[in-house]
DNA sequence: GATCCTCTTGACTGATCATTCAACTCGGCG
DNA sequence: CGCCGAGTTGAATGATCAGTCAAGAGGATC
């Protein structure tokens, strides 16, 4: 059903997708992409109009894989809203882990790399942010009365947000996990002192 | 007593920190810096080995500067330890504000674009984040019983660095300052909420 | 004024960059 | 078979990159 075989637009666009997380985009040249994709120059013009083109078709694919390569295998057997939140950070973490703090989130990376991003890039960065703030809004609102009433909830997922992409950061600057691990024991004080004070709280 | 003429290398490192700054150290030519800098490159190799040298130098005036440029201008005028987080914080805004949210922090840009970065730099990125988060845990210190005596201060202060980073992140890509203010009231809420189970909270 | 040394000048190098293009392959179709 | 067009090949292009270097400027010291 799945993985016919990949065209050379698709290597093209894996290998480029694979590139920009590990090097960024200004990093990574056509030729390392195409070296990763076995292809030629040629074939890459043929497809994309230019470099930057290949980086908008890699953020499309990005944010088409939110739901399907993100949320749902963070998801899976977590059925409590909180924890999905705490889920998800938690992959963040295993990515960091098995490459030694090297490897973060390709979107934060390319948001403050792309300096003057073209509209069409920062609007699907920008659309990959909020597809991301509002999955975690859902479990907030999915949470119910175990939170205040008065809770900004799409302030608080872009603070989740926040911590994990500052965690990425720190976790990729000092090469460990520490302060990642402490930001995220922080978050979770905190949805633990708005749970306390939440009207519909399990005594 | 201060600026007295600046000479050629130190033409060159502040023409290099704005440039690193807004487009980041990839995308900022040697030339770049020498055009900026009214320099040549004769001039810029006798005084710095590499381009990376200009960025070591770089770095380590933003780590000398944290204190006099950043902490003492933001805390002018103001005592209370957790408001001069907040103040550290509204310093950021500003800067987002005023640059239509174009410029962030450039040790946060530079931390996430230099992917496979030498020791020195990599080291002088954590000494930075190192010293702007002792600077709030000092804060948190001097709040004294204002917070309950179990918080995990070091980390707190993380979590304060990775909202300040992660609002840039978000703001620079929204070009909007929403999703960091909201992430700033959610701290603040926090931090009221600890404010409010601490042992010496005024009643 | 001769010598010395630090700093500057700017043309130059070779590597690498994104991009182009004419020539080619090959399956489909009349 | 002949032709077509989508896709591929890879050498070539000119721009730009970081870095080099021989020549000199200008001040200090004797």
């Amino acid at each position: 059903m799945s993985a016919p075989i990949p065209n050379t637009a698709d290597r093209i666009v894996f290998a480029a997708m694979e590139l920009f997380g590990e090097k960024g985009y200004g990093s990574t040249s056509v030729a390392d992409i195409l070296r990763a994709a076995d292809a030629n120059s040629g074939s890459l013009y043929h497809a994309f109009p230019t470099k930057q083109d290949v980086l908008v078709e890699v953020l499309r694919r990005y944010f088409d894989g939110i739901l399907p390569m993100l949320l749902a295998p963070a998801w899976e057997g977590v059925t409590d809203p909180v924890e999905r939140i705490f889920a998800l950070l938690g992959r963040y973490r295993g990515l960091l882990e098995i490459t030694d703090c090297t490897y973060g989130c390709p979107i934060g990376s390319l948001a403050l790399e792309i300096h003057e991003p073209d509209p069409p890039v920062r609007e699907l960065l920008a659309a990959n942010f909020d597809a991301w703030v509002m999955a975690v809004e859902a479990c907030l609102d999915a949470a119910g009365d175990r939170l205040p009433a008065d809770v900004d909830r799409r302030g608080l997922a872009q603070l989740v947000l926040s911590v994990m992409e500052g965690g990425v950061m720190q976790a990729r600057t000092h090469r460990s996990l520490d302060s990642f691990d402490a930001g995220v024991a922080a978050l979770r004080d905190y949805f633990g002192r708005l749970q306390a004070a939440a009207p519909g709280r399990n005594p």
